[in-house]
DNA sequence: CGATCTTTTGACCCCACTCAAGGTATGTGG
DNA sequence: CCACATACCTTGAGTGGGGTCAAAAGATCG
């Protein structure tokens, strides 16, 4: 059975929280783990959606998701997508207003009950710093994509989308990046349509900016020609 | 003295995390009220710029200032506009990455010393609870924003500006909304230019959907006419 | 009251979207 | 393992929403 990628979800809007943790040990995050549960999902599968209750804390393990917020008439737009480390789905509101999915076949996701992690975080005051700090970087991440979305060209989005995925996949920023997302989803994250990242890959292929491996598989060969093409600062 | 109000800014791009604080009394935020020291800004003044070391927090005492972002190009993009009991200015990175100007004459901005709040907060958990709740809100409404600027047309944006000015000034959903910043401010927030703005008011005007009293002072005439022009949820 | 900034309106244009069609992966069932 | 179905991806042609350029009227302020 094939599970549909587009319109997966079921006319979602959403509202939840992603941020990033380091990878050192003796990081009071871990903590968590203790009560954590896992499950694994398919290709397009939902992990929650548009209206369910909140109240629990989510951490890809490996894999990837989208968070994505989808109008009645197909218009959707993906928030974030969610690499292994991510954290997502705490919300102040008692229901979510974007939904989560997997990208990626098997992606595992683990669990945790929002009111344990509460507990934790009133008994260890590292924690809650640490998650404050999550919250903050998060927060910046999501002003860039405002500028992205709200002040960048077709190509000057796609650039930076290479550019960040380049340095979040790979130790540093590889030269070598693998998406594994469709370009339907690049296109949802670009706010772009998928003709428009199309063509614009190609164009950055046939300038000698990027190569092309196979449809997924992207490598930088001239990381000048990319950068030039985003003006300012 | 006139102060320039549009490319007021030095060439920025910024990050600092803005939130609001619901006002209710015996709230531990007040705690820091304790150490604040208040200033006040003239209209298009800056309170902080592109790359000053953080480590301060600040929070609207009166008035309105907006956060922005600014391509050397020109390209300007407005990332939050900060009301009175709007909090600012803390970030992760050791630079701020956007700036911060004064909207209205007489902009009245309170200080807190970033050491000093951490230690209130380590010695004071519900402040600490209470701060990750104002970032989770901030969160929320910052991907509300990125559906805003990624999938909506011109008239949704404006649309859901006035929307959410009537919702955020007023007690509660008024039908009358100042917007004290200029049309090039409502543009480079909603990412659009004056010139879409205003012909996009005009419009809404046109067909009844608001009054405009003055230049500045928006009636939401026909709340039906400006909601059926939001697509989807 | 002149200078500067802001707002509006008109004319025109272009970047990115839509529509369309063909090619390429990917996966499933026989 | 092959054939077929169903995505997914690319490219072309044409269109349109919103941008740019221009100009004039309206605010605001020293």
């Amino acid at each position: 059975m094939q599970v549909t990628q587009r319109h997966a979800g079921d006319g979602s809007v959403a509202s939840a929280q992603t941020f990033t943790t380091p990878d050192r040990s003796r990081d009071p995050i871990d903590l968590i783990d203790a009560f954590a549960t896992r499950r694994r999902y398919r290709r397009g599968q939902e992990i929650y959606g548009r209206g369910e209750p909140t109240g629990t804390w989510y951490r890809v393990v490996s894999g990837m998701a989208r968070q994505c917020a989808s109008f009645s008439d197909g218009r959707r737009q993906i928030l974030a997508f969610l690499l292994p480390g991510d954290f997502f789905g705490f919300a102040v509101a008692d229901q979510h207003h974007f939904s989560v999915e997997a990208v990626v076949e098997g992606t595992v996701i683990a669990r945790y009950p929002g009111d344990r992690v509460e507990a934790l975080v009133a008994a260890n005051p590292g924690l809650g710093e640490r998650i404050r700090r999550m919250a903050f970087e998060s927060m910046a991440r999501m002003q860039a994509r405002m500028l992205s979305l709200g002040r960048m060209t077709a190509r000057e989005r796609v650039v930076s989308f290479l550019v960040e995925m380049a340095g979040r996949s790979g130790a540093g920023a590889a030269e070598e990046v693998v998406l594994h997302m469709s370009r339907y989803d690049v296109a949802d994250y670009l706010a772009l349509s998928v003709e428009t990242v199309s063509r614009t890959l190609t164009s950055l292929r046939q300038r000698g900016a990027i190569t092309l491996a196979n449809t997924h598989q992207v490598r930088i060969s001239d990381r000048e020609a990319l950068a030039e093409r985003i003006h300012g600062s």
